[in-house]
Formats: structure tokens, C-alpha cells, sequence
DNA sequence: CGATTCTTTGAAAACAGTCAATCTGTGTGG
DNA sequence: CCACACAGATTGACTGTTTTCAAAGAATCG
């Protein structure tokens, strides 16, 4: 399974094959269930989690019980919350599998040591970290200039391999409508 | 006015002298007349830019000729565009003065040496993007489950500052809902 | 097949947007 | 000092969209 993770990185970053070797000797792999938990909610986010396959969903229960998707995470992608993870805090958030999933996870002792080391790697991450501030700022933007309709385009047009592996009211629950709602928005798209 | 900013990395990052007067001789003071710009949509948001004081907004302007406040930097705040700063692609968006504003201005290469050379400055900068995309997430969050009422309570909290330098009907455009119905949000809650 | 999860639909109510008019405060020039 | 212009804020009437609630119709899985 390690080598999903070598072959995203031979795409991206150039090591040797003795630093490879570090970078896996400090992971861990794991596997994740359908709808079982690798954040809860009160928990401190404490390690960098790399998906190599599967899918898994960052998000948060609200006072109504309400689920409320802050973002998706499919195969070649990056998952813990953030702030939990550089305050040392509790997470406000949840993540779990909405498909069985494969994970490596590295503590974040661990991966700061990595970083330290590996210069290369940590250019990568920093490039990733801005890819996906960029990401963000889009998707405020959009958020307050853009109708439902247009979110929910933009969104298949985006992430065409997450979207046809979620189900549609967790689609609706990260673009922050009613299941009903983005219901009734593809049926009128689908009579143009 | 560099005094502003080294009072500001004084209370951050233990910088030399020396170190300083590196930072100093690299940067540029500009005034920034109320309503003018510093960046127009087309150009390349190619330098870092620290507000000493006044205040500015990040927006764009869409087809409908519509603006839409991405957000609002005043004193002791950077402001560029990420994406255009780090792609080197023309900015889609505007920066221009809400109130008549001084800033201190750095190149992107003149910044990139500093960052080489200033590791504690590096380490700074470096806490400062980790916390701005928890405030990104946390928007995110809160566009997606919040209401526009309890938005605008948020804001308010939050940048109390902010809040009561801007009209409101920027304020309307940074949340993302027309300013007549931000007005009745606003007179429904004096009524409480 | 039965159970569960997901999606769709209808009807009513709540909410937000648009347009047009008015009101308020600020500052400028006569 | 007043009149006026201007930008910002508010209001009413109307329209359109979204939510909510309840029910029923697919799809999936053991």
C-alpha cells in the first residue's frame, strides 16, 4: 500500500530511495471501514493522514444534528482538521469513511521531523498548503457570489471522481442546501 | 511608518538589528489614497504588501457589475491575491482603499530572499498562513450552516474593528446577501 | 424478500432578492 | 449659513427561491 504513496510522490518529489525509506518506516498504515470514525469530535487532530484509496469526509454535527461537509477526501489526498492539529485543541470536527478506505498515517512528531529533513517534501507540502488556501478563497467566493445551481455545476465540474461516489444529500450538505433543494435544482437542469 | 511594522514583528519574531534593517531596506512605504487601487483585476499580485494603517478589501466585480468582498485587511494585516501571487497568472480580483491607507510593500523576490535568509521570520509567516486557513475553513463552515443573521452576529464579534469602519452594504457584500436585506436583519435584531 | 438508505415530490411557510421610493447624514460650493 | 448634491441606509410591495414537513418512490444490501 506504501507504494500508492511512493508513486504519488515520484510524481511530485524527487528522494532517494533511502529517504523514501525513512518516510515509510514512520507510517503506519491503516484501514478504515465504511462509517467508521478516524476523528470524533473532542479529539485533538495529531497526525498527517494520506489517503491512498477509499473516501472520507471532514465535517460537523450541529446543535440540530445536522451534518454539515467541510470537505471530501478521495485517493492522492490530504486529511485532518487543521486547526485541531496546529492549536493542539479538540477538534470541532468529524472525519470518516464514506467508502472502505486505505490510510497512512505519519504522528505529527513524526512528520515535523520529516520536514525538517527533507527539504524537497516540505516544498511539496508548502506548495499543497497554497494550492489548497486558493482552493478555500474560491470556494468563499463562490459561496457568496454564486447561486446554488452554480455551486452544484461547478462542484460536478471539479471533482467529477468524488461527486459520483457521494451520495447526493452529502453533496447538498457541503454546498449548504437542502437535500430537497439541490433534488429539485437537478431536475430542472436536467429538462435543458 | 516602518516603525509600525517593527513594533508589530517585535511582538512575534526576535529579529536583529541587522535582520531588521535587511527587512527595512527591501521594503517600499506607499500612500494609498481612499477608493484608489493597488491592484486591479489583470494585473499580477506580485508583491506582499502589510497594511501600517488604514484599511483595504479584496473584491471582484462580476458580470452583473456586482462586487464581492472577499475580505477586509486594516492596520497590522498582509493583503495580496494568493493565487495570482503564487501562479504568476493575472489576478482575477481587486484591491483598493475603503479609507485612505499607508502599506509597506515587498517584491514576491525580494520577500523570497527574506524568507530564505529569516528563518524565524519564515516560522512567522509560516503561523500566520496555518491560522488564516483555519479562518478560511471556519467561514467555510459557517456559509454552508449559518444563517445570514447569524453571520452578520459573527462578524461583528469577530472584527469589531472592521465592522465599524465599513458601510454596510460592503458588510452585506462580504457575507453574501443583498444589502436591503442585511437593513432588515439589522432591525429585526434591534427589536430583541 | 425485507430493511435500510437515498431520492423525489407536493404544499405551505419562511426567507431573500429586486425595484422604486424615501430618508439620513455629510460635505461642498454659492 | 444655506441649499444642494451625494453616498449610504431604510422601507414597502412584489416576486422568486429555499426550507420544512410529510409522504411516497427508487435503489441497495444482507
Amino acid at each position: 500500500m506504501f507504494d500508492i504513496f511512493a508513486n504519488y510522490l515520484s510524481g511530485n518529489v524527487s528522494l532517494t530511495n533511502k529517504e523514501l525509506g525513512l518516510v515509510q518506516s514512520l507510517s503506519v498504515q491503516e484501514k478504515v471501514p465504511k462509517q467508521s470514525f478516524i476523528l470524533r469530535e473532542g479529539d485533538v487532530s495529531d497526525s498527517m493522514i494520506f489517503v491512498a484509496n477509499g473516501l472520507l469526509r471532514l465535517y460537523k454535527t450541529d446543535a440540530d444534528g445536522d451534518e454539515h461537509i467541510i470537505r471530501f477526501a478521495n485517493e492522492y489526498h490530504w486529511i485532518n482538521d487543521r486547526e485541531s492539529y496546529a492549536t493542539g485543541k479538540p477538534s470541532q470536527f468529524n472525519i470518516d469513511a464514506i467508502e472502505h478506505s486505505e490510510v497512512l498515517v505519519w504522528t505529527k512528531n513524526d512528520f515535523y521531523c520529516l520536514m525538517k529533513e527533507l527539504p524537497a517534501l516540505r516544498e511539496f507540502m508548502k506548495a499543497l498548503g497554497a494550492r489548497k488556501q486558493i482552493a478555500n478563497q474560491n470556494r468563499i467566493y463562490a459561496s457568496i457570489s454564486h447561486s446554488a445551481e452554480e455551486r452544484y455545476n461547478q462542484f460536478v465540474e471539479h471533482y467529477p471522481t468524488v461527486f459520483n461516489r457521494v451520495p447526493l444529500h452529502m453533496v447538498a450538505s457541503y454546498l449548504g442546501v437542502s437535500r430537497e433543494t439541490l433534488s429539485r435544482i437537478r431536475r430542472r437542469a436536467l429538462k435543458k
